[in-house]
DNA sequence: GCCAACGTTGGC
DNA sequence: GCCAACGTTGGC
C-alpha cells in the first residue's frame, strides 16, 4: 500500500466538502507527471489532504482511494474549465481517481511546522518550487505526519 | 501583489 | 530536438 498528497485550494474545494460528500472524483489534474501519480494508485491507498494558497497551508486531515484512475469527464465538458480539445472519449488524456474522506487531524499541520521538522528533510511537498498536485509520500513521512497531527 | 520555479508550447 | 518565451502555481 502507497501513500500520496492531494493539494487542493479550499476555495475549490475543501476537505470540509469531502466530509459532506464522502467521496469525490478528484478531477481537474492538468499536469502529465501529477496524473501519472495517480494511474499508479491503487484502492486503499492512503493520501494527505493538503489545503494550499491559504494564510496557513496544512495536511488537514486524511483520505482513502476507493477507484483506481479512470478519464477526468471535464475533459470532455465544452464548458468546463478543464476542457481539453485534444482529448477523445475514445482516447483520453486526463485520468482522475475518486477519493473518500478518511479521518481528520486533531490539529492540522502546517506546511511551517512540516520545515520544522528535521525527520521530514526530503519530503516532496518541502522542495523549492514543488507544484504537483498530486504527489507521492514515503512511509515514514505520513507516519511522522500522522504524529503531528495527532491522528 | 510579487516573484521564483517549473511545465508546456512552438519556432527554428 | 533545442531552447526561449510564456503561463501557472503557490508560498510569502
Amino acid at each position: 500500500m502507497r501513500y500520496w498528497l492531494f493539494k487542493t485550494e479550499p476555495s475549490a474545494y475543501s476537505f470540509e466538502q469531502l466530509r459532506k460528500d464522502g467521496t469525490t472524483p478528484w478531477t481537474g489534474v492538468r499536469n502529465f507527471q501529477a496524473r501519472n501519480n495517480m494511474m499508479e494508485m491503487k484502492l486503499g491507498d492512503l493520501g494527505l489532504f493538503y489545503h494550499s494558497s491559504i494564510a496557513e497551508p496544512a495536511a488537514v486531515g486524511t483520505c482513502k482511494v476507493v477507484a483506481t484512475a479512470h478519464p477526468d469527464f471535464t475533459q470532455f465538458e465544452r464548458t468546463s474549465e478543464y476542457f481539453d480539445g485534444r482529448a477523445k472519449p475514445d482516447n483520453p488524456l486526463w485520468y482522475m481517481v475518486d477519493v473518500a474522506y478518511g479521518e481528520e487531524f486533531a490539529r492540522p499541520v502546517t506546511l511551517a511546522r512540516m520545515r520544522a521538522e528535521p525527520r521530514l528533510v526530503g519530503m516532496a511537498l518541502l522542495r523549492r518550487g514543488q507544484r504537483l498536485s498530486v504527489q507521492p509520500v514515503m512511509p515514514h513521512e505520513w507516519k511522522i505526519i500522522l504524529e503531528l497531527g495527532a491522528l
